[in-house]
RNA sequence: GGUGGGGUUCCCGAGCGGUCAAAGGGGCCUGACUGUAAAUCAGGUGCUUAGGCUUCGCAGGUUCGAAUCCUGCCCCCACCA
């Protein structure tokens, strides 16, 4: 009964669906009907072009977890094979190939993260699931790696089997390749090209291996993703299905998981689980119910509720404090999200005073520091050079216009706009003092 | 290969012998107002021991003086073959 204008009957779509989590599907009303008959595989691929996953990659995962949560069989696949090849779609320009070195390492930090997170999404607001999603909970999420049976490929072969089913004239039709091939000096690569062939080969094998009847992605990946439902279809006769996520972006039409800092990593020594936090915490308003629905497991009363109090700007830090704690849960588990919140209520509240070492660097944790010589604060050191030498400004000349613009907090207590040095009397606790230039950013200055 | 147009500070883009550390916009930073949001407003945005110093594709040259003129080189774009 599902359809264009009908409700799906099986539970994960129902739930996708009212999230707002579907951008494309194949066949839609045969895989509700496949979804809601029993417990499906699927898998959804990522990209090892660096040793930790962003914040861009936080969709598929909370997706693949959805399925699981709802009794169905997902597992991670990492592309050791296509991460040697490069994925043209979305690139203007041919990349650098990676080393086999490089991606092996990639492949290593990425992996921790995907069965971390979605493991965590299992134990987050179990009450939502069934007894037997309960029950298989301890079954660790499958991580397959395409490195393990493409490598073993002649090209012969492969060229003979697979390739043999992919009609050029078609690939040459996909988005990715014409723009390539419209834009004379920036031609497409053989390698590149092939690219749609591995990952198509991916699908059927899994389909073959593991019954893996739909792959997910980004909206991006819709190409790739029906390269292998028709390779499938092709060879098989039997049906594969394909999902896509939508590409979220801001009501800005900006990306999410990129902050003017840089990108938003999924690994806490990258981007700590503060800053993280902070990430989340400052988006627009507006974006947040529609953040809430993708990047949280909340229920959908909860997250009705907390929708409607952020509309009607009724206490709004509420929600946002609890919208980033939840993604950082997620992310870094719940510890480091309540420490996210504390230290945040901490650096954005009050003056920082009457605090032991012990309690500070324990708040601070997470924040850079920076150690100063014992000798030279007692001789009183250049606010200046302090703002400089921490690596909180970059020139002298920046520090001095952060000072006269009123920017430099010590302690979080406004330090004014004079040039003085900074002594003892400047201290905190013990041996420290946190320093802040402009609203968010500090530093942790320790006497040595 | 031929012809024409270019390469300017994070980006776009003006400047075409001195008054240029270089207009304007974007971005970014800081402040005010708020709520650690958005919007808005104000200021800032090469380095500095504040006297200077180093920047306008690269290397030379002309000149008292060059981002601006000349020569060579590199790279890009457009049209033609």
């Amino acid at each position: 009964m599902s359809g264009q204008n009908g409700e799906p009957k099986s539970g994960i779509l129902k739930e996708l669906t009212w999230r707002d989590m579907i951008k494309q599907q194949t066949h839609q009303e045969e895989l509700d009907q496949v979804l809601s008959e029993g417990s499906v595989s699927l898998y959804c691929g990522f990209d090892p072009t660096a040793d930790s996953l962003h914040a861009g990659s936080l969709l598929p995962i909370i997706a693949l977890a959805q399925f699981r949560r709802h009794g169905h069989k997902p597992m991670a696949l990492v592309g050791g094979a296509t991460g040697l090849i490069g994925d043209p779609t979305g690139k203007s320009a041919e990349r650098e190939l990676i080393t086999e070195e490089q991606v092996q390492k990639n492949i290593d930090g990425i992996r921790v993260q995907l069965r971390t997170i979605l493991d965590r999404a299992l134990e987050m607001h179990t009450d939502q699931l069934s007894d037997d999603v309960k029950n298989a909970l301890h079954e660790p999420t499958p991580i397959v790696n395409n490195a393990d049976w493409m490598k073993p490929w002649s090209f012969i072969d492969f060229l003979r089997d697979v390739g043999k089913h992919f009609k050029v004239n078609t690939m040459l039709a996909r988005d990715s390749v014409k723009d390539r091939l419209e834009n004379r000096d920036q031609g497409i690569s053989y390698t590149e090209f092939s690219y749609m062939l591995i990952q198509g080969y991916d699908f059927l094998h899994l389909f073959k291996e593991k019954s893996c009847a739909l792959q997910i992605g980004g909206s991006d990946q819709w190409g790739n993703i029906t390269a292998g439902t028709d390779l499938i279809r092709r060879t098989e006769s039997k049906s594969a299905f394909g999902l896509t996520l939508p590409l979220l972006t801001n009501s800005q039409g900006k990306k999410y998981g990129k902050s003017e800092a840089g990108a938003i990593w999924l690994d806490a020594e990258r981007t700590s689980p503060y800053e993280f936090y902070q990430y989340w915490y400052n988006l627009d308003d507006e974006d947040i119910p529609r953040l809430m629905r993708v990047f949280t497991l909340l229920p959908e009363e909860e997250v009705d509720a907390l929708s409607a109090q952020i509309e009607s700007k009724n206490r709004p830090q509420q929600v946002k404090e609890k919208f980033a704690h939840e993604v950082t849960w997620l992310v870094h588990g719940k510890e480091a999200a309540d420490k996210a919140v504390r230290v945040s209520k901490m650096l954005f509240g009050e003056e920082i005073s009457g605090l032991t070492d012990k309690e500070l660097a324990d708040l601070f944790k997470d924040a850079p520091s920076f150690e100063l010589e014992a000798a030279r604060l007692e001789s009183g050191v250049p606010i200046a050079d302090l703002l400089v030498e921490s690596g909180m400004q970059k020139s002298k000349g920046a520090a001095r216009r952060l000072l006269k613009q009123n920017g430099v907090y010590i302690n979080n207590k406004r330090f004014g706009q004079e040039e003085r040095d900074v002594t003892r009397e400047d201290l905190s606790s013990e041996t420290m003092l946190v320093l802040r230039a402009g609203k968010k950013n500090q530093c942790v200055v320790k006497i040595v």
